[in-house]
DNA sequence: AGAAAAAATGTAACCGATAACATTTTCTGA
DNA sequence: TCAGAAAATGTTATCGGTTACATTTTTTCT
């Protein structure tokens, strides 16, 4: 059923050389030559077999990619980056839904040692290598993207969190807004640490005080924004805007103030961070910023197959822009800020 | 670095037969020698080379997944399941996405043929595959999952859309609705086709009039639905529901119907299909489909297992169940229907 | 104890391609 | 025309495991 090269080869009246020549470095062969093996394989339907080819070479052509979740909406834009720089390279992902789980990380990280991989994206930062796993430029064969991960052996690519956090809290301050709730991400990722800190220069800058009790804990989820939007009502300080750091908590902080009455932007203000589609189509429709994700994508996989080709000498680190975009979630300042205990 | 089965068989005084059969039978091997064979690999730190162990064993261990889009949240959910499923019996998912482009559809397939991919796992419904490509028990190294192939040859999971499409145009012909339009995905998926005949089913039994005009196309997007929706509020026939046909259409359709000044349900009642987690933080919430999203793709990799490993004699169809979930996005039907050019 | 059976281990062919090296063929130029 | 260079092709070891088969060791039973 399957043919070999041997059979081609015999079929061709040729060696196996040639055959594999013909395929390789087809400058090599004579064109009769190439002629009668390219009819050989047309007639067998040859198919080189490529777990032989990549046991042979030692190159798998795949690529780990750890994500912690493929459900979350900008992660999924970010793979379908990736999915195209991998494919136009002859790439094939390998996708892990990690869970943020360090061990299953490790776990599959390891695929690099037993061959199945040549490298890996890491969406999260963690970093599941060690120093032994460096190549000859001293980096590993990894990746990070989106968040940054303090790791110097390896490329990053990633968006100034901080700067466009603080760019996206200068924006309410602009609108009069003095008493602004945040809610974070899982204290596990640096992102989450990013963004406060940018959020913390733009209220610094603008005179503001900084009150840890306006701070809220979510997972990016939906639910984590609307039970965070629950407890923001059911706390004593006075609140007139909320900055959650993605979209997916803005839009579930959004359907728990809107059930508690309030009106949005007019009564208080929600901002979210990724620009995923639903944030166009929401009622109101999400101030946030936007980010490339498929170019993070793109960018991670191109960063990494440079690191495999040995092109790359040290470390790049890239940061790509983002966008402030500016929709009907926010406005001014109301006279009297939410403050449900009044 | 990385050491192979010659050294570990060396350091242990063994065959690398031996070794080889520690780790494959290890019932074959006495305790003695097992142990010192185990404590030589992990001196060595030894991992045996995966892509050898494909490559002779000529089972890849690799699922070829078809995805139209990662993006789409329904899919997204589809493919943690199938993560699960699959690594639990040691698979690795290699996710394509196809952009339902056929061509690009067949090249993957073809992973099959290179031994790259065991198998595949279509989420649309074409078949990458030929005649000449059924294995032994007359079966195609494929599962189609969610939407209905028409392929005797292979295993397929899905849900009984008619009936879905018909429980949902019931509940609305039950809240009074008599005029009901469509937002349908695209003509070329079948599940398109299956909702619509449920949609058609209920209104005979209801004794309601199907009217061409009222069906409009998308392509399972918030923007196509918002745009629909435009078009909807343009003709001039009247309206007082719209069933969409996935979920992120139906908030792309809300969207747009509350630019226009409508109330929902109290205007028009709105309904979607696959109960995404942004269906349940809408304003407001949608009325929909909720279809097992995981566990189609659980199924789905199951069988496909099955059918490698040999233990399928003939193709099974799983239909899993579906769950009408009523939230506020449909109501009674208004006294005076929609419709904007009276 | 010794033969036969069972268990443990070893030897080497093999999977399918690649590529170093060897050999043959073709081309070049005096 | 013929030596030498260049081009084309062939031969074969090799990658790192698995496994059929051969061989050796241990166990069992009379």
């Amino acid at each position: 059923m399957l043919s070999n090269i041997r059979e081609v080869a015999d079929l061709a009246g040729v060696s196996v050389a040639t055959v594999s020549r013909t395929l390789q470095q087809p400058e090599l062969v004579s064109p009769k030559t190439r002629a009668r093996v390219t009819r050989a394989i047309e007639q067998l339907d040859y198919k080189p077999n490529l777990m032989a080819v990549k046991f042979r070479s030692g190159k798998s052509h795949n690529i780990v990619v750890l994500v912690p979740t493929v459900a979350n909406v900008f992660f999924a834009r970010v793979i379908r980056g990736m999915q195209e720089a991998a494919a136009a390279e002859g790439y094939s992902l390998l996708l892990v839904n990690t869970m943020g789980d360090n061990a299953t990380e490790q776990n599959y990280a390891r695929m690099i040692h037993t061959s199945q991989a040549d490298g890996v994206v890491q969406l999260r930062a963690f970093n599941p290598f060690n120093e032994n796993d460096v190549d000859d430029q001293g980096l590993l064969p990894m990746v990070n993207a989106c968040e940054i991960l303090d790791a110097p052996q390896c490329p990053t690519v990633s968006l100034d969190n901080r700067l466009a956090a603080a760019a996206m809290t200068e924006h309410l301050v602009e609108l009069g807004h003095q008493h602004i709730a945040m809610i974070k991400g899982p204290a596990s990722s640096p992102l989450t640490r990013e963004r406060m800190l940018g959020f913390k220069d733009a209220l610094r800058e603008s005179g503001l005080n900084y009150c840890e009790d306006l701070m809220f804990d979510g997972d990016f989820t939906l639910q984590s924004g609307f039970d965070a939007a629950d407890r923001i009502l059911s706390q004593t300080h006075p609140v007139s805007a909320i900055f959650c750091e993605n979209d997916e908590m803005a839009l579930g902080a959004i359907s728990r103030l809107k059930a508690a009455g309030l009106r949005i932007p007019e009564d208080i203000s929600v901002t979210g961070f990724d620009n995923i589609a639903f944030s166009n189509f929401s009622d109101p429709p999400l101030t946030t910023i936007a980010q490339p994700a498929e170019e993070f994508g793109e960018t991670a996989i191109n960063l990494l197959i440079d690191v495999l080709k040995g092109k790359a000498k040290r470390a790049v680190k890239v940061i790509l822009p983002y966008q402030l975009i500016i929709r009907n979630s926010t406005g001014p300042a109301p006279a009297q800020p939410v403050n449900p205990t009044q």
